[in-house]
DNA sequence: AACAATTTAGGACAATTGCCCTATTTCTAG
DNA sequence: CTAGAAATAGGGCAATTGTCCTAAATTGTT
């Protein structure tokens, strides 16, 4: 693989991966996808065979983003409080995107479980990852076996304000709810440290 | 208009509505509606002239079912409390297709907002139903301004929940959150009594 | 410069899409 | 019973889909 093959490729991903958050993947073409990047459909077929392999390739890039957004995280703060109000904050740093299209994560998983297609799996490692990322902070902050359980309830928060704020076109229902969530968050704590 | 004629296309719009709710408006045919209802494509034509006269066809009688229910808990139900914890057990009563397919309002939201569809804002009057009778029961429960909000915070809770649902297939996830709910729904109503 | 490998373009493919037309059947009113 | 209306079937339309093939262009190596 040259130099050249490997950017083309990854702008083919990038660009695929666009259209689908923007018109989801069933009613995104091999045709929408080459447009894009200003490659012909010959050429975008040499580099994937087949609409599943895109998909593979978009949701791998996908997870291995949030792998890294989460490490960092680990990483750059001390506190566990912090680490999940950055992931609360999501929400608010891509709210137009939210706005327009939904959450990435949340729509595309939908997507392929009413199209009942095989790779729904692997695009819910995105939803998983999150899910046990977050476990270990709330359990780092003192919640036991109930760590799992308020994880998943985060998730399910976001997921409902992401939803709502896409019906409805509004971001000032997304601004209240984190900040909501950010309340909630500190209640959850307090109520563990003690 | 012949009564067999109205049988049919009320038969025509039940299993489009299925139809839509279990693989999606998008990803559904013609030939697939016509096929379930069990009528060759010109007779369904015959009825539904264009895919968007049969998107049409299937929201209005989406919006006219739950205008039905949310009446018939008015009228049934004297107390508001009461009333919003039958709008919780949607939830639970409907926790097998949920896993399987979402929530067929929010799912259906989702992806006319993703196809840029013209009907999308109809697709919303299902969502604004609910936001509103939810708000004028949280206001007979002494919420003043705030009720709106807590019902959006209610509907974005609903719709969250049935997201992660699908995602993971987890019927017991969403048990638990109606309980986490309701218990959520009598801290707001005590705070608001005294 | 010459050659092989990689990359690109463009067209062809069967299938399916939403949509339309016409011929026939079924029903109903007089 | 019969004429007209309503309903149904089946085929056909151009456009688009995912997929595949081949020929040309570009690249890198010697």
């Amino acid at each position: 693989m040259g130099q050249k093959a490997d950017t083309l490729r990854h702008r083919i991903v990038a660009e695929a991966d666009q259209l689908f958050y923007e018109q989801g993947y069933e009613n995104t073409s091999f045709s929408n996808i080459a447009d894009a990047v200003g490659i012909s459909r010959g050429n975008f077929y040499y580099h994937f065979k087949t609409k599943d392999e895109i998909l593979n390739a978009v949701i791998a890039t996908r997870v291995s983003d949030i792998k890294a957004m989460l490490n960092q995280w680990t990483v750059e703060y001390p506190d566990p409080r912090q680490r999940i109000l950055h992931y609360i904050d999501i929400l608010t740093n891509n709210q137009e995107n939210i706005k327009q299209h939904g959450c990435p994560i949340g729509t595309l998983c939908t997507e392929l479980a009413k199209l009942h297609h095989e790779m729904r799996r692997d695009a819910n490692q995105m939803l998983t990852l999150m899910r046990d990322w977050l476990t270990t902070q709330l359990r780092e902050l003192g919640l036991g076996k109930e760590a799992k359980q308020v994880a998943m309830h985060l998730l399910a928060r976001s997921q409902g304000i992401a939803t709502i704020t896409t019906a409805f076109e509004d971001q000032v229902f997304l601004r209240q709810e984190v900040k909501r969530l950010k309340l909630w968050l500190d209640e959850i704590i307090t109520q563990h440290v003690i």
